[in-house]
DNA sequence: AGTCTCCTCCTAATCACTTAGGTGTTAGGG
DNA sequence: CCCTAACACCTAAGTGATTAGGAGGAGACT
């Protein structure tokens, strides 16, 4: 799959992962910017036209639900990142994510996911 | 810094990025699309506006040079998809990345890459 | 000089993204 | 029964991204 969020979709995207199945009122009120009732209305129409959202009655007001898995979308944008910004090699990737984040505990953990996943990897032999 | 490219931006800096700088003529030769001649030029233009690129005459032609570094693009990159794709954390992008990275040898270097690094940084004490 | 080719510059059309106004409907309170 | 509030629908305007046409200049080749 290859999805491509445009940034106000991603935002409202974002909204919808987090808080679940929402309302417009419900987004706009979790949307950072102060936008108009009907931009987010028209916004999540867009977004249901291309099948990133469906819509389902709930009394007076419709609620939308996501239909793009959040994993999914973030795995397509690290192929696309990985590929155009990193010359294709996720260990740049890496060193980049490790320079900018320098919490010792999560870089800690990271090594210990990657030794995790080393180990079951020596298992499966 | 913040940089943020636009799709066909994100295409002629990574020819600009993998060829160094290149007349409109290369550009256009190395992009995987077939556009008119005219279309990247002004692209090109575009972009000389937004200082992504600078020029220089070279001969009857000009030389396009990629005035925002590779590295700084990916981490902006980074950023933005760690915290609006993988809610912030990301030890969930590093899953996400050997998930659909599986070459072991490539985790392998990863794995010695955040052990080098943790290293580095108990000596630092 | 005439013409061909390669290039730039100016211009503009088209399409997508984003924003929002105006209108109509319907449920609920008085 | 009427008014208000919350909501959806239709419509459109503004901005930015993308595409490319046409005019013109300058070197190269006859």
């Amino acid at each position: 799959m290859d999805v491509r969020f445009t940034p106000r979709e991603l935002d409202i995207m974002v909204v919808l992962w987090t808080h679940g199945p929402s309302t417009v009122a419900e987004v706009r009120e979790a949307l950072e910017d102060d936008l108009a009732y009907n931009t987010v209305l028209t916004m999540l129409k867009v977004m249901e036209g291309k099948t990133y959202v469906t819509r389902s009655r709930e009394g007076r007001a419709d609620r939308y639900t996501p239909e793009v898995d959040r994993g999914a979308a973030g795995e397509s944008a690290l192929v696309r990142v990985t590929d155009s910004l990193f010359g294709g090699s996720p260990e740049s990737l890496l060193l980049r994510l490790v320079d900018s984040d320098l919490d010792p505990e999560a870089l800690r953990r990271m090594r210990d996911l990657l030794d995790r996943r080393l180990r079951e990897m020596e298992d499966d032999k």
